[in-house]
DNA sequence: ATATAATGTTAGCTGTAGTTAACATTAAGG
DNA sequence: CCTTAATGTTAACTACAGCTAACATTATAT
């Protein structure tokens, strides 16, 4: 189990990767608003975990492994965030903020059920939403739309 | 604004003050499954920002503004409880645990939409509610409730 | 092709928050 | 009342996660 500010690093890490094709240790500081020996630290932390491959000077990949816990994470994100959102009604950047704060310490339990109750809740499916985590697919709607929306910001 | 780990040594301290009368370095570290030197580094840091009086070997005991405080962090608490717990169906363990994890680095707006959703959602009470964190009453029926529940662990 | 700018790394610092080991103080029982 | 047990404190260590300053490498532009 890595920290939660090393899944934040994963996380954008994954987003950047996204956006730009590559990912550089100043891409990462000036989206995390760190300093570059701050990322550099998180990323020899990442690739001792096996989550990346890197070599001094050169470029930062995520591994399968760590691709799978990145898209998790960002999932997870997603979640809390559209359950804040429109759930709960925060403003947009609020519900932003104060998803980045929560996400990674809830355990998966948790956000299987809060997805669960948020598909229902916004009647984005008309069954009842079966979602899990770690399962690749899930018929709901939000994740999809809400990915979207997150990668562009 | 404190660290969400001397939050959590404030939220104990009250519940103990509340259950004992008294409270020790002793009984804080067995609530909290900590040792006595943290615990006796994390009162002087508390006393360090006005929120308890405390001399070498005397009482620990909670100032208003400790108080007023910690009665704050237990009310997010329960909110965030009785959600994972009502709303999400989390087992009572489970949502013990993961409130504990989320509630202190949630923005009072954050709580309160929270509250106002939960109090609506459970239908405990017939108005559209009005919470607000930092007012001494809310007519919502969840806080004494919950909060007894939450000190008799 | 090389000077300069951009990017990346290393070393050593900070603060937070826990730990153990050793010691000090206070409370309780015979 | 004085020994022993319980409780509390201090000092010095750890790990994490950020920082600055200084240096190394790579890329760009004339």
């Amino acid at each position: 189990m890595i920290s939660k500010s090393l899944e934040e690093y994963l996380k954008n890490i994954y987003i950047i990767n996204k956006q730009n094709g590559k990912v550089r240790v100043t891409d990462i500081a000036n989206k995390m608003k760190y300093t570059k020996p701050s990322v550099n630290k998180a990323i020899n932390n990442l690739k001792e975990n096996n989550l990346l491959n890197y070599e001094s000077y050169g470029e930062i990949e995520l591994t399968k492994e760590g691709e799978d816990l990145a898209k998790k994470i960002l999932e997870a994100y997603d979640i809390v965030f559209v359950f804040l959102k429109d759930v709960l009604n925060l403003k947009e950047e609020d519900a932003k903020s104060e998803a980045e704060n929560i996400k990674s310490s809830l355990a998966d339990n948790t956000i299987n059920q809060l997805a669960k109750y948020v598909h229902n809740e916004l009647g984005l499916n008309n069954l009842n939403c079966n979602y899990d985590i770690n399962q690749e697919k899930c018929r709901c709607c939000i994740r999809r739309t809400s990915k979207k929306q997150i990668i562009n910001n």
